[in-house]
DNA sequence: GCCAATTTTGCATACGATTGCAGAATTGCG
DNA sequence: CGCAATTCTGCAATCGTATGCAAAATTGGC
């Protein structure tokens, strides 16, 4: 029960050194003598001594602490990205503060207002947005904000996304192959610019061959919003033959609607396309065909953006459009 | 660009009153004044004042940061256990610093030991373990450390688990009522507690209904694995007509090869049942018989007793199991 | 071996808050 | 209104580390 953690003045008093020196050891760009570096290396070893992140921070003003922000967890593509950006991060030295914007929170400012009483370095918003006060209040504070697979009419905010439009464009491309006759949309949460671009490209693409929408539901992200769309949509006299989903998440509630519950088959009946190229869809279950967002390349980028803003450079580019993927496997025709 | 964030020196000199008031002001327990404290409120409001958490930490050693361990978020299980983990303690006042212990970041080691640098004020591993010379220096830092789904040996490390065997019972019941002939396990990693008491109790309740294990394999709770596994269970001449896996990620991977891939019917030529009761699990795709691990009373628990274990309560119980429930779906026969 | 140029080293201060202590202000009661 | 009891308030020290500055030690060239 010894209780108190090992600190630099400790390891200075059993090396016979300054404490200044302990520091300048733990510190890469200071100076240090092969002989007090070995003194001080032992003793600090011996009493399992290491540098105290939180003092270190309020002298340099960074905590390499990272505050992440999720909606929630449910759809598989956020465990990844989450994943993904946290072992980029560590990797960089960087740290992740999670935070919950989940509906039973309450709204995402308080939780942002909560990571800024962290002195965090930057922070990543992880499709969620920010208000534009509360997006001022952070760069007042000279701390960088990232949009993660979403973005914000704001001029300011950095953000990193697929191309949206582009991806829409390829699902309508993938669709078309199989001549379809109606051709529906499963829509995620309106709000969202994933949502609106997606949709847009979808719909252009569609015009330009000569369709147009034969109907719309919309899922909000959400699996059981996506499976009272599905129903909405197919259980009428004449269901559309051809599906355009907001996400993956969403296309596997519909298929399951569409599938087990109306006992239609896919793709003979219906094609399906969705969005993300999440693990399940590659699942012999779903085999889904989707639009992949290169997550890996979406992942390095946003963490190499946001280091570079960290560390005072200040980057040209704001809008990172990443290009999507199309993935063709067993719920399209051709 | 201001750059500077506002201290409570600033907000002391723009209130005309000394900074020890301003600190007691946003110090729960402290005496202030009326008048003082309204002055104070403007000042600090019209500054966008907020007290900096890492200099608070710095003297009362409490950093409110609570260090989460995950090993990998594919299995839909930590997703969910990393959300509301994330929300109650959030809840509470504390947040969360996310260290992924990943094959791709190496050991489990030196992530604790970059835990212990933020001086947090305690940690929860989720379905990891930690070597005893860690834990000591846990114990000797006085950081309190909780497993989550997963216990060890070692008497002082403080666990809340499933009641696994009484879990791996339930299953074999569920199974037994389909008056099965051959039965067959897959396994999840061997080196987990988890899944040892699933096993031992499994087994168990076989053998008292006069059963024995028909064929057994290793798909270490990962998604690739358990699909080789199932293959190398399923497609042989008598294959089992009943099948336990060690979690519901893998049971899905399994239903994927023996429908899927094999054409066998579930739950007439082959029952299942898994453990967990993931999301996924209820998709009418899966309808999957499984054992629900009841992740709410598990999170409550865990979170409650890490927070009294912070506050300096000792608390006698230190391995805490909660029932399991059986949850009757569409893979297995009655 | 001497002196200038270069490294090393320690001292002292700073970061932004909390908190024990003692004096100032307020309150309560006869 | 006076005095004791209580509540507020400010001073100053403290947490654990980084860092500018000046003194001490080392190095190098001749």
């Amino acid at each position: 029960m010894s209780g108190k953690p090992v600190t630099s003045v400790d390891v200075a008093r059993k090396a016979g050194v300054s404490q200044s020196a302990v520091s300048r050891y733990f510190t890469p760009g200071a100076s240090v003598s092969k002989k007090m570096a070995e003194k001080i290396r032992v003793a600090a070893e011996e009493l399992g001594y290491r540098p105290n992140v939180l003092a270190r921070a309020m002298i340099t003003g960074r905590s390499r602490i990272i505050g992440l922000v999720v909606y929630y967890l449910e759809n598989q593509f956020y465990p990844e990205a989450v994943e993904k950006l946290s072992i980029a991060l560590q990797e960089n030295g960087y740290h992740v503060l999670l935070f919950m914007a989940s509906n039973t929170v309450g709204d995402v400012e308080p939780v942002v207002q909560s990571i800024l009483d962290y002195r965090v370095d930057g922070i990543i918003l992880v499709s969620a947005s920010m208000s534009s006060t509360l997006a001022d209040r952070c760069k007042a504070q000279n701390i960088p904000v990232m949009l993660f697979n979403r973005d914000q009419p704001s001029q300011d905010l950095r953000a990193v996304t697929s191309d949206n439009v582009e991806g829409g464009r390829m699902a309508a491309g993938m669709l078309l192959k199989g001549g379809p006759k109606r051709i529906a949309h499963l829509a995620g949460f309106e709000g969202s610019s994933t949502q609106q671009q997606r949709e847009e490209g979808f719909v252009a693409a569609l015009a330009e061959a000569g369709h147009q929408l034969h109907s719309r539901a919309v899922g909000n992200y959400h699996y059981a919003d996506a499976a009272d769309a599905a129903r909405e949509l197919f259980d009428v006299p004449e269901p559309p033959d051809a599906l355009f989903t907001g996400d993956d998440h969403m296309a596997l509630a519909a298929l399951d609607v569409i599938r087990i519950e109306l006992g239609l088959r896919v793709p003979e009946d219906v094609a399906v396309v969705g969005f993300d190229d999440i693990p399940q869809a590659a699942w012999p279950s779903f085999n889904l065909s989707t639009v992949r967002q290169r997550m890996n390349v979406m992942v390095s980028t946003v963490v190499d953006e946001l280091i570079a803003a960290v560390e005072g450079e200040d980057r040209p580019e704001r809008k990172l459009r990443i290009a999507p993927v199309p993935v063709y496997r067993g719920t399209t025709r051709d």
